[in-house]
DNA sequence: ATTCAATATTGTAATCATTACATTTTATCA
DNA sequence: TGATAAAATGTAATGATTACAATATTGAAT
């Protein structure tokens, strides 16, 4: 990525320091964050950073598609700076939630049937490969 | 179904009104409601009834795998007494959320990689058949 | 470079779903 | 029919998200 300004000038969207930051912080982090996580990272090197400039600004940036929130949990929200479509799966025991790159074909039927998709959202949840072997050698 | 005191005995628990009463509304309701239509619906008829034993016995029979939670909308839990693995599609328009009977490749997919699943989501979002059908008379 | 209007940011308060907890009631079993 | 463990109830607390008003900034026109 790296061009973020232009990223947001391709949509018309302000450039603002804080757009700037949420963007890079999404984008050198892959861990599917929490608002607060990327609130509390930023507020660090941006202390005049509010909580509420956080969920505005990825509140737009979901509009415009470049970022997309996953529900996985149940309690949180938490953004992808991946718009392709991919499937997660979440850790019940390091809760970490990984990209799964495998592609789905119901997605086609579904579409065959009839139905108008706009968000596909697929996840998974268990016990990650890490998590198993660590159990393993505990033992 | 019909027979949920059985159901609650095989699983040890009390067979109390309020849980039979809320095994029955999902089991006549397949529409994935929330908490609080259950509850509002069932305090008609039950006017002592408390929205937290709602909540409890919705945990309980989520914990015996009796039902399952859903987290299509992002922002309320939703049940579900179907406790095989399907998934749903969300109208954006109409705001129901219908099954969808499609059998999912990817999840054994993902167990030969080595990942121990212990549930699945797959959540559709757009436009239902029978909204496209109303946009398009409405021409 | 300066000005200005539109838009974004900030901080605080409000909302909504869910959970915690103390008290009262009930289900089950001897 | 009690006794006891579990469940139901009502209220208060929590946590994530949204609403809103005041201030600050951006970007474009001058
Ligand atoms: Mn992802
Ligand atoms: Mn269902
Ligand atoms: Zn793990
Ligand atoms: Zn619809």
């Amino acid at each position: 990525m790296k061009d973020y300004i232009n990223l947001l000038k391709k949509h018309n969207l302000k450039i603002t320091p804080q757009r700037l930051a949420i963007l890079k912080y999404l984008d050198t982090h892959y861990t599917h964050p929490t608002v607060d996580e990327i609130y509390n990272t930023l507020k660090k090197t941006n202390p005049s950073l509010s909580k509420t400039t956080v969920y505005n600004s990825l509140e737009i940036l979901n509009t415009h598609h470049i970022i997309q929130p996953l529900h996985i949990t149940g309690h949180e929200r938490r953004y992808d700076l991946r718009k392709d479509i991919h499937h997660h799966f979440l850790c019940r025991s390091c809760g970490n939630i990984q990209d799964l790159d495998i592609n789905c074909p119901n997605i086609k039927k579904i579409q065959e049937q009839g139905y108008n998709i706009e968000e596909v959202h697929g996840y998974f949840k268990g016990i990650c490969l890490d998590c198993q072997k660590r159990e393993e050698t505990h033992k």
